[in-house]
DNA sequence: AGCACGCCGACT
DNA sequence: GTCGGCGTGCTC
């Protein structure tokens, strides 16, 4: 009789013990096998990661509690014993169990289906590469040489240069080689970048090799495109975070493009960042990991200069044109009256209006809403379950928060102080559209804004549109500030810069640089007189300031000294607990008692160099009716923080009502 | 994470 | 006298 050991999809950290079906006898091995278990009284579906002739001898139960499976799920392995090992890496460094790394490894479909190719995949032919620049040269050669003094445990590159300059060729020329000298290649690309052009360019290069896994695929269809690359039928794998655990037999490279982007750290268990990834993968297989961007993270930025991470740097624009001039309007100077515009953005819209040529206003979302508020005494509504700030949706005339949903009829009179004079301040995107409307009545305004999206395909369908010039101006948030081109495009306004400066969150500054910085870079690609004008309140500050000036060694070189001196990554490393609970009280409690704990835990063990900060309160206290409190462990090294919260999760009986979320090296503290 | 089992308050 | 609260413990 033959035992499996399964892991399942939950926060336990030991596998059990299945006995196999007769039926199953004629297959030799079975690791890697998916197969439906009865678990307690429910049914799920477990992943087999080894298997014994005899009841494997650490089995902590008697024999005749021992089930048979089920079924198996699969007519085929779906993971291979390097998938399997990069599942325990996971679930060793962010802290979560062995079943949870791999169910967020893998596609979660039953039936692998086709997930239908790009029309325009089958016009591999535009395959002829384009010549590359000698600065474009070098980088590929560089990535590509067998350079064993850089490191022998693995060769980490970045590809450093402004929009514009050519990185997306070197990427495609380097996986190219690799891919005719039969290696396999993966190249992540941010969330909201995979519907773009990138996609397009991967898929005309390379056709049917390709497999992408997009966000639109069904868990069947990703199952499917699992399979294809399990089967060497696809072997360039293009997709967002997850695709990073793409199973490529014989991989060559990996490639990260907009490194610097969010969407590479998992929001949930586990918490894992696509790049933490990469380079263990790419030190685990001995191959080259590359990244790339106008705006390298501040922690890329340091191991650059630690020479961790080797820089190949591209200066020149392709396209011919400059970078664009870009100028700060001070808007505690230039008030825009009544509404959001500026006298001198509205004057440069006019004039680009009348050169025919195309507008983007650029609205940083977050903070930057349409929020209720007493004029007489300064009170602000907020989400009774969430303590933000709720946005007026004018299309609805309610105030909406933008966490959970949760909306309320505005009131007519303060709450707080029964004042009449109430109103609305900031802005949102539907309050600047009427705006727009109302200044530039002959312009046709397209709004791009996850609010304004209906259907699937609407945003590559809208963004196309604007592209052939069927409008003047677009409206947007984030997702126009990436990875896009727009010939006609000549101006970008930022609506306001600095909105992220003032939360309390230790990236916030790397952020708002890299955000105008990205904006910025989306104008004057195809002609010299590209102008960006950035409306803020804080000119003076460093990210606007060094983003506007285009000075980016200055603004690394102070972010980091300021990283250094208040003990911030890439300085120090982190652990952060939360504690979730439905009152204040449970979670303040929880977080206290956890934290008294870890104190004697760390004591106990004593162990050097690590910091228990808080409990506090999260800047942001509560979520979605969700109280929240955190823990933060810090330190020079992460082995210490990460041993010391696991040994604290294993022996922690968290409370009924209290949830705990851990997160190893947290991108955000909000 | 679920879900059972198990021991103390207000109700047909 | 029961229904039901959620605290503690288990799931091969």
């Amino acid at each position: 009789m033959r035992y499996l050991s399964l892991v399942l999809n939950l926060p336990l950290k030991s596998a059990f013990t299945y006995a196999d079906l007769e039926e199953n006898a004629s297959i030799p091995d079975l690791t890697g096998w998916r197969a439906d278990v009865k678990f307690g009284n429910r049914r799920m579906t477990g992943y087999i990661i080894a298997q014994y002739a005899e009841l494997p001898p650490d089995c902590p139960v008697d024999e005749s509690k021992i089930r048979p499976i089920l079924r198996l799920v699969d007519k085929e392995p779906l993971v291979t014993k390097d998938t399997i090992d990069l599942a325990l890496w996971v679930s060793r460094f962010y802290l979560c169990s062995h079943g949870e790394a791999l169910s967020a490894m893998l596609p979660s479909g039953k039936r692998g289906t086709d997930a239908g190719s790009f029309s325009f995949a089958e016009e591999a032919p535009e395959a002829t590469p384009r010549v590359l620049s000698d600065e474009q040269k070098q980088a590929v050669e560089g990535i590509l040489a067998e350079d064993e003094s850089t490191s022998q445990a693995g060769r980490f590159h970045y590809l450093y240069g402004a929009t514009g300059t050519g990185k997306t060729e070197v990427f495609l020329q380097a996986a190219e080689r690799l891919l005719l000298q039969g290696k396999g290649v993966i190249y992540l690309v941010p969330e909201i970048g995979l519907t773009g052009q990138v996609i397009e360019a991967v898929s005309a290069r390379f056709g049917k090799t390709v497999a992408v896994l997009h966000s639109e695929l069904t868990p069947s269809q990703r199952l499917g495109e699992w399979k294809r690359i399990l089967h060497r039928e696809a072997r360039v794998v293009i997709g967002a975070r997850s695709a990073v655990f793409a199973p490529v037999p014989d991989l060559g490279l990996i490639i990260i493009d907009e490194e610097h982007d969010g969407s590479y750290k998992s929001g949930n268990t586990p918490r894992y960042h696509a790049r933490q990834v990469a380079m263990y993968r790419a030190k685990k297989e001995g191959i080259p990991l590359v990244m790339g961007s106008a705006t390298p993270s501040v922690e890329a930025w340091f191991s650059m200069q630690q020479g961790i991470i080797r820089r190949h740097t591209l200066t020149r624009r392709l396209a011919g044109g400059k970078m664009p001039e870009i100028t700060s309007i001070n808007l505690s100077l230039q008030p825009a009256a009544g509404g959001c515009i500026s006298e001198p953005l509205a004057e440069a819209v006019r004039e680009t209006l009348a050169q025919k040529r195309q507008t983007i206003l650029f609205l940083n979302r977050r903070g930057f809403t349409h929020f209720f508020r007493c004029n007489s005494c300064g009170y602000e509504l907020t989400c009774k379950n969430c303590s933000v700030a709720l946005t007026y949706h004018k299309s609805e005339k309610r105030l909406r928060c933008h966490y959970c949903g949760w909306s309320v009829t505005p009131p007519q009179q303060c709450p707080a102080c029964g004042s009449l004079d109430v109103g609305y301040s900031g802005f949102g995107t539907e309050y600047i559209e009427a705006e727009v409307a109302a200044k530039f009545p002959t312009a046709r305004v397209i709004r791009i804004d996850t609010d304004s999206l209906t259907h699937k395909g609407e945003l590559q369908e809208k963004l196309d549109a604007f592209r052939r010039g069927e409008y003047d101006i677009m409206l947007g948030t984030q997702m126009v500030a990436k990875g896009l081109n727009f010939p006609n495009l000549l101006l970008v306004g930022v609506v306001l810069a600095d909105t992220g400066l003032h939360l309390p969150d230790f990236r916030a500054a790397e952020r708002t640089f890299a955000l105008i910085t990205q904006v910025a870079g989306r104008a004057g690609r195809f002609f010299p007189d590209g102008k960006v004008l950035v409306q803020t309140y804080s000119p003076d500050r460093e990210p606007v300031l060094c983003a506007v000036k285009g000075d980016i060694a200055r603004f690394y070189t102070g972010e980091l000294s300021t990283r250094e001196l208040l003990g911030f990554p890439p300085y120090a490393r982190m652990v952060r607990l939360v504690f979730r609970a439905p009152t204040e009280k449970q979670a303040a409690l929880a977080a206290e008692g956890a934290a008294h704990i870890l104190e004697a835990l760390l004591k106990n063990e004593g162990a050097q160099d690590v910091e228990v900060l808080g409990p506090a309160e999260c800047p942001l206290v509560k979520i979605a009716a969700n109280w929240r409190y955190q823990i933060l462990l810090r330190g020079k090294k992460l082995l210490p923080l990460q041993q010391a919260a696991g040994v604290f999760l294993e022996q922690y009986r968290s409370p009924s009502d209290v949830y705990i979320e851990c997160d190893v090296d947290p991108v955000s503290l909000l």
